[in-house]
DNA sequence: TTAACATATGAACAAATGCTCATATGTTAA
DNA sequence: TTAACATATGAGCATTTGTTCATATGTTAA
């Protein structure tokens, strides 16, 4: 049941199916936008790069982006679940870490696409 | 001004800052974060995969995502805004496309992540 | 010009988000 | 065992988000 017919012809009819069936499933929709909130969130990215090179402790982490303790480990754990960090405990401290390179890659990615905006902006 | 010492020497103390001069500017992680936001939502993800391979006019879209029409005009007005997208208009219709490749590229990393953590699951 | 279509938009509202605050848990040194 | 440190966690709260509903805007055909 369409939400307006838009005087689709039945090669266009045809053409809607086909996209409709290269929609992921809802289970991988929702893993994906999951992941991606990751990103999507300024203090989590400054997590995320805080990482970028070595592992850090809790409070270091905090220190670099500017957070409190507990803003960090909340976000931490959010973190965590799904994926994107692995943690260890040396002593008092807990130690994060990035979990894969595919972490970097994207944040390089997001980079590059910001920076070819401005340059957009800047030829307009 | 540190939230803790966490009994650091003078070493870890200097490779701190120097991690904290990698961290992106507020105004590019605030750009950054707004780049992923449109990543972040399964709806919004759908529109996107629905416009990997074609343009598409909103009542199409609408159709393919599951969603009403004033839903998705909201969606499309923000990844616009974003610079995610770019539209045109057709007699009545308004047809959108993306703007770049970036935007698969990132799906498709995400996607790689993903299932990647499924055999993690699986091996576990 | 008018009617029908296609899309955009503002207001309102429920749900999700991200923080703070207080406190719990776990570790180490004395 | 106790005190100090490092981190985790739950409750509460303000803000943001994403939707719906009603309606406005813009286009085309009659």
């Amino acid at each position: 049941m369409r939400n307006a017919d838009c005087n689709h012809n039945h090669n266009e009819i045809e053409l809607i199916k086909e996209i409709t069936a290269t929609i992921p499933s809802n289970e991988k929709i929702n893993a994906l936008s999951d992941f991606f909130k990751a990103f999507s969130d300024p203090n989590r990215l400054r997590i995320i790069q805080s990482l970028s090179k070595n592992e850090l402790c809790v409070c270091d982490i905090a220190d670099i982006a500017g957070m409190t303790q507990s803003a960090v480990s909340h976000q931490l754990r959010y973190l965590k679940n799904i994926n994107i960090l692995s943690c260890r405990r040396d002593g008092k401290s807990i130690i994060y870490s990035l979990k894969d390179s595919h972490i970097l890659h994207i944040f390089g990615e997001g980079l590059i696409h910001i920076s070819e905006e401005k340059e957009d902006t800047h030829n307009a």
